[in-house]
DNA sequence: CTGTTAGCGCCTTCAC
DNA sequence: GTGAAGGCGCTAACAG
C-alpha cells in the first residue's frame, strides 16, 4: 500500500490501493449510491486510511463549482458588516461553501477589482454591499449564472435581488417613540444624503413629524459621514444653542460614539437633560449606563435572509430562480432601554 | 471574432482569435517575456477586448497554487481579530492572494473541520489563532509545504512560526504606570488562567508589584472569560468592599464594557474616585468621556507581522524558510488618556 | 455495477 | 519565438 510519491493522496492512489478504476473510486466516494454497497464502504475505508482528501480545485474545474462564495463589504468596523460576516460565514459553512471576505472601503475602484478577482476565482455566488458604481459588472455575473445578492444598499444596474433594512419604517418608529414621550424638539444626526440609508432615515423622521403636525426644522438636523466625528460636530451644531432639542435621534452607530462624548463633555445628563435614541444596535450600547435605547436595524435578519436567498439560488431547487430586482426588507425593531424619558413641559 | 459558446472566455478563445497556439497565448499573457514583444502586446489587447480572465481553478490545478490563504479566528467581535481580518485581508489582496475567513468560536472540533476544509481548498498558506488542540493537523500542513503562521495564541505541536503580543511586558508596563501614579492597591480583572494571555497578563502584573515591593493580594484579582459579564462581576468582587482599590486594571476589552457599567452604576467617578486602565484598544474607548487609557496590545503590528511572515514564505525568496517554532513578539504600547490620575494619600 | 474514454482550462516540457 | 503534446485531479458520458 505504498504511494508512489509524496504530496497529497490522490483519487488515483485510492483506486490503485483498492484495485478499482478511478471512476469507481470517484463514484464510491461522492456517495451518490452509484456503486455497490460493498465497494462503497471498502473505498470509504481505504480512502480514510490513506488520508485521502478530494482536491477542490480539480473538482471545481470539472463541475464548474468552486464552492466559494464572495462576501464584499465596506469594512469590518460597522456592526452590520461584522454581523453579516459572522452570520453569512456560518450559514455558508453549514451548506458546504467557503466564504471569501473582501473589504472595499466603499471605493468603486476597489470594488471593481474585487469583483474581477472573485470572478476569476469562479465564486459560485456573491453577497455584496455595492458602492453603486459597478452594477454592470454585477449584472454580468448574474448573466453568467452566478447569483448575486445585494445587501444594505441597492444597485439598480446590478439587476440582482436586494436585502435592505426597513430604514424608513425604523426611523419613523424611532421618531414616533420620542414624540409619544412628549418630545417636540427632536434633533437628528443622520448619514450623508448621498446614501440610501441617509435619505431613508431622514424621510422616516420627517414623516413622523408631519403626522404629528410638527414642522420640519432644518436647524435640528445634522448630516455627515459615518464616523464618530459627525456625532461630535452634530452636538456642537444642535446642542450649543439657546432653545436646544429635548431629544436626539442619532441615526447610525458610528456617529453615536461622538455624540456620547459630546453629551458627556457638555455635562448633559441622559435621559433627564436629553433623551438619546440611536440607530443600529451594538454590544457597547447595551452596556453603557444609562443603557442606550436603539432602533435595531436588524442586521442579523438581513444576513440570514441574504444567505437564505443565495443558498436557495445555489441549491437550484424551488425558489432558485432569480427574482430580478426583487427587494426584501427586514423589519427594524425598537429596543427601549434607559436613555429616553418622557418630556413633561410646555 | 465570434466565440463558439457562451460561458467565460477561455485562453483557447483568445488563441483562436489571435491565430496563435494556446501555449503562445499563455506565455504572452503570463508575461514572463517568453514571447516576442509584438505578439505579447497583441495578445494582451485581444484578451482585453474579448474580456478574457484566467480561470484560477485551472491555473491552480496546474501550478499547485490556489492563491487562497486561510485566516482562522475565534470570532469577529474581539477587536484584535477584527483588525487581523482587515489588515491581513488587505495585505494578501495587495500580494495577489484572496482571504478565506473562517470563524471557529474557539471550539477544537470546529477548528478541525475548518483546517480540513482549507486543506481541501488547497490554500497556499494559513494564518490561525489556534485552539491548541489541532496542532498535529497544522504540522501536517507545514510538512505538506503549506506555510502556517499562528497568531495571538501558541500551539507547540503545530511547529509553526508564531506571532504573539508582548503580554507579560504590556501588563507589566500598565501596572507600573499605575504604580508610578502612586497607586498601591491595584485591582486586576483578567482572563481565564487557562489561556496564555490570561496567565501572561497576570504574571506581568505580579512582577510589577514585586518590583515595587508590594505583596500580591489574591483578593484584588478577579479572573473570568472574555465577556462583559466578567467585568461586571469583577466590579462586584473588587469594588464592593471597605478598603477598595484606588486603581483598576482591566486586562481585556470584552470585560471593559462590564466594568464601565459597574463603575457607573456605583456612581464612582473616573479618574478621581478610581483610576481605570484597560488592555487592548478599541475605537469606543477613545471616545468615552473620560477617555479610557489603555495598554494597546498591538493588534495591527501583529497582523502586519503575521502577514509579512506568511507572504515571505509564500514568496520563496529570502526569509522563505520555515523558522520552526520561531516566536515573534510585538510590543505593547501604553496610551495615556484621561482615566488615570495620581493617587495622593497615605 | 464497473471500466474506458474524454475532457474541464491552463501551464510546461519538448521539439522545431 | 512558437507549436504540439501531455497532464494537473477529478467527473461524466458511454459502453459493457
Amino acid at each position: 500500500m505504498l504511494r508512489r510519491m509524496n504530496g497529497p493522496v490522490t483519487l488515483r492512489d485510492v483506486a490503485l490501493a483498492a484495485k478499482v478504476s478511478v471512476s469507481t473510486a470517484s463514484r464510491a466516494l461522492t456517495g451518490a449510491g452509484l456503486t455497490s454497497r460493498g465497494t462503497e464502504q471498502r473505498l470509504q475505508r481505504i480512502a480514510a486510511e490513506l488520508g485521502y482528501r478530494p482536491n477542490t480545485l480539480a473538482r471545481g474545474l470539472k463541475t464548474r463549482s468552486s464552492k466559494l462564495v464572495g462576501l464584499v463589504v465596506h469594512n469590518l468596523t460597522n456592526a452590520s458588516f461584522r454581523v453579516l460576516a459572522e452570520v453569512v460565514g456560518e450559514r455558508l459553512r453549514a451548506a458546504g461553501y467557503q466564504m471569501l471576505l473582501c473589504v472595499t472601503s466603499d471605493e468603486p475602484e476597489r470594488e471593481r477589482e474585487t469583483i474581477a478577482t472573485l470572478t476569476d476565482q469562479r465564486v459560485d455566488g456573491l453577497i455584496i454591499c455595492p458602492t453603486g458604481r459597478n452594477g454592470a459588472q454585477l449584472a454580468m455575473l448574474e448573466r453568467g449564472n452566478t447569483p448575486v445578492v445585494c445587501v444594505v444598499r441597492q444597485d439598480p444596474a446590478a439587476e440582482a435581488e436586494t436585502v435592505l433594512a426597513a430604514d424608513p419604517e425604523g426611523a419613523y418608529a424611532g421618531t414616533r417613540y420620542l414624540l409619544e414621550l412628549g418630545h417636540r424638539r427632536i434633533g437628528l444626526i443622520v448619514g450623508r444624503q448621498e446614501t440610501t440609508s441617509g435619505r431613508e432615515r431622514l424621510s422616516g423622521y420627517r414623516r413622523a413629524l408631519e403626522e404629528a403636525g410638527l414642522p420640519f426644522l432644518a436647524e435640528l438636523v445634522h448630516a455627515g459621514p459615518y464616523v464618530p466625528e459627525t456625532g461630535l460636530a452634530g452636538c456642537a451644531a444642535l446642542l450649543d444653542r439657546p432653545h436646544r432639542p429635548t431629544a436626539l435621534f442619532v441615526a447610525n452607530h458610528e456617529s453615536t460614539l461622538g455624540v456620547l462624548r459630546g453629551v458627556a463633555e457638555r455635562g448633559i445628563a441622559v435621559p433627564d437633560g436629553l433623551s438619546l435614541l440611536c440607530y443600529e444596535d451594538m454590544p457597547g450600547l447595551a452596556w453603557q449606563r444609562p443603557a442606550i435605547s436603539v432602533v435595531d436595524s436588524g442586521a442579523v435578519a438581513m444576513a440570514e435572509l441574504a444567505a437564505d436567498r443565495l443558498l436557495q439560488r445555489l441549491g437550484g431547487g424551488a425558489g432558485a430562480a432569480l427574482r430580478r430586482g426583487q427587494e426584501y426588507r427586514v423589519g427594524a425593531r425598537l429596543i427601549r432601554r434607559q436613555s429616553c424619558s418622557p418630556h413633561t413641559e410646555a
